[in-house]
DNA sequence: CTTGCGGATTAGACTCATTCTAACTGATTA
DNA sequence: TAATCAGTTAGAATGAGTCTAATCCGCAAG
């Protein structure tokens, strides 16, 4: 069942939309309502249809909108596993995707520092770099603690 | 210019594919040749125009599949970087991608043995991972050492 | 030989996630 | 009230990749 935003959760929202310029609607909200009820990195068809039941009215097109306008201002991050249709994640704390071959299901994999500096390490100087993604593929035996 | 395979590289190519069931074919020849000429990571575009200037009655759908058969037999890997065009790399041994924000190529990052290590450390028990991809995106100065 | 088999190749149709377009809405400003 | 402008909408367009059905080709059996 999908709650409404809490109050820190809304105000997330709007504090990061209002920094880039743009506005909560009540579309956005229930984008990213649907985010925050189940961390399952939904795509986005899924997201459509959860946020749907809500909100009759909303179009795919829309739900493509907002997620793009959450990526851009920091809200959500895109994981995208070789060509499957693009999921969406809200988990913002520095973290590696862990891929079970047979569920499919999606877990975050907490990323230590030590690690992401190690990793950062292996550059070659003249190489700076923003993002680093990282993914593993194979199978998870966890009865499902949280698939976040 | 397109050189012929090596000694080397055509048995490379004969053993991965007799050893999966498969034979050497002109066309899965001339696509393997292609990758190992310049090892820019192509895309199957890429691939395709390269190829049918060695041999014109290629198609499309061919390099398709010579390229899943040598991701099959381990002969190459494949690139994906978010939803672009899946690209494709000769190189075997572990490494990184590191892909260039301003001119969208891609670059080997060797990987060490002791940040594999590290890798795989974070995963909780119970996860079991086969393949761990890592991508980096940002901006290289490197005057072009090799682009593998 | 020549026939038949099976893997490989081919052209083109198809799929489907994503992007684009153009019209519409609704709040805010002039 | 009109103009503006971000946001939303439905549906068309795109394009990478996959599927299909026909053909090709090398080779083993007759």
């Amino acid at each position: 069942m999908i709650q409404n935003l809490t109050e820190h959760d809304r105000e997330h929202l709007q504090e990061a939309l209002n920094k880039s310029g743009q506005k909560v609607t009540p579309q956005r909200e229930a984008v990213f309502t649907v985010l925050l009820a189940e961390r399952d990195h939904p795509t986005v068809d899924e997201v459509f249809n959860r946020a749907r039941v809500v909100m009759p009215g909303l179009s795919l097109a829309t739900v493509y909108n907002c997620l793009e306008t959450f990526v851009g201002c920091g809200l959500v991050r895109q994981v995208n596993h070789e060509r499957e249709s693009t999921r969406y994640c809200p988990n913002l704390a520095p973290h590696a995707h862990f891929r079970d071959k047979e569920t499919g299901q999606v877990h975050d994999i907490e990323l230590p520092p030590e690690v992401m500096k190690s990793l950062r390490s292996i550059l070659p100087p003249g190489f700076d770099s923003e993002v680093i993604e990282i993914s593993f593929l194979g199978r998870a035996q966890a009865k499902d603690t949280h698939s976040n």
